[in-house]
DNA sequence: TCACTCCGTTCTGAATTCGAACTCAGGTTC
DNA sequence: GAACCTGAGTTCGAATTCAGAACGGAGTGA
């Protein structure tokens, strides 16, 4: 398989890593997240070329993860937004977040912390069932194929 | 900044990146949530180049993510498990398979269902605050340094 | 003895990715 | 109006990654 035909997949992975399975694109969305909206300060943050930064910023602009708009005219000068696409990643950001503050933080605890605005406590993500609420692991999980699974394709990944 | 500068970034997401972050190894970790465990599995369903997924493996083996053990001798052969560090990779697989079939499911729904043993219902993963239990969206987060973050490096990532 | 399986490793050349330097355009300062 | 600055890319050659094929080794079965 080619990187490129990972899209094309009938697999949700496979798919959503075509589109954010890049090396600098998680990084970039980090610091989205964080509020980082121009290019310059992506460039500057990440350390990486000027090539990368605006391939990975027109490629997330095209799927509709992010959304260019100019916020001056003369001369006119553009930010990068995320969308309601790009904000639905943010469990995946706050998921990779935690694993890496579970196995990586060293003794003084987190780079970051994070308040919940809404109970005004730091908090870490916990990943529920959306019908009865209790948390999941991966071992409460049972996987079969779906109608959008390719036909005839079982035990396809997705 | 180089790929391999990641793991040493005050940043948690840097950090789990430089080990997940490859564009094979998130594909590799599906296929072992869903319980493929031999080389010859692997390669098969993902269709790349053998020593690729030797690398990956081998990669994902020195970090604690997977296990290699002997499943029979004679000849000896292995196979390659989740351990617990691997198995908290969990929300990560689940928050990119929940935004990928929110955004690039067909008409037929997602390719694969997943059932939560627990309740017996099919479900998605959501994501809650840990101390409040109700669910955390983007706009919900305050981030700010914490003691883990580089002396005077207020405003990096994490 | 010969073929076959499973599990890798090594090699080579082609494709991709990346950093550094360059461009360009508008605006500001002297 | 010349010199300079800043934001936002583009170009190009070097470095990296990858696929595909060959190889090896340890066993099994005919």
């Amino acid at each position: 398989m080619k990187w490129d035909e990972l899209a094309q997949e009938p697999c949700s992975v496979a798919r959503s890593l075509a589109v954010i399975g890049d090396r600098w694109t998680l990084m970039i969305l980090r610091d989205a997240f964080l509020g980082v909206r121009r290019f310059e300060a992506f460039q500057a943050r990440l350390g990486i070329s000027r090539s990368i930064v605006a391939e990975r910023l027109n490629l997330l602009v095209a799927e509709g993860v992010l959304e260019r708009r100019p916020y001056q005219d003369r001369p006119v000068r553009h930010e990068y937004r995320l969308t309601d696409k790009g904000l639905d990643l943010h469990p995946v950001i706050m998921a990779i977040v935690d694993w890496g503050d579970r196995h990586y933080a060293g003794e003084a605890g987190p780079p970051i912390l994070r308040r919940h605005k809404a109970c005004g406590r730091d908090f870490h993500a916990v990943q529920v069932c959306s019908e009865c609420g209790e948390p999941v692991t991966a071992r409460d999980v049972e996987a079969r194929p779906g109608l959008g699974a390719r036909a005839g394709a079982l035990g396809s990944p997705g």
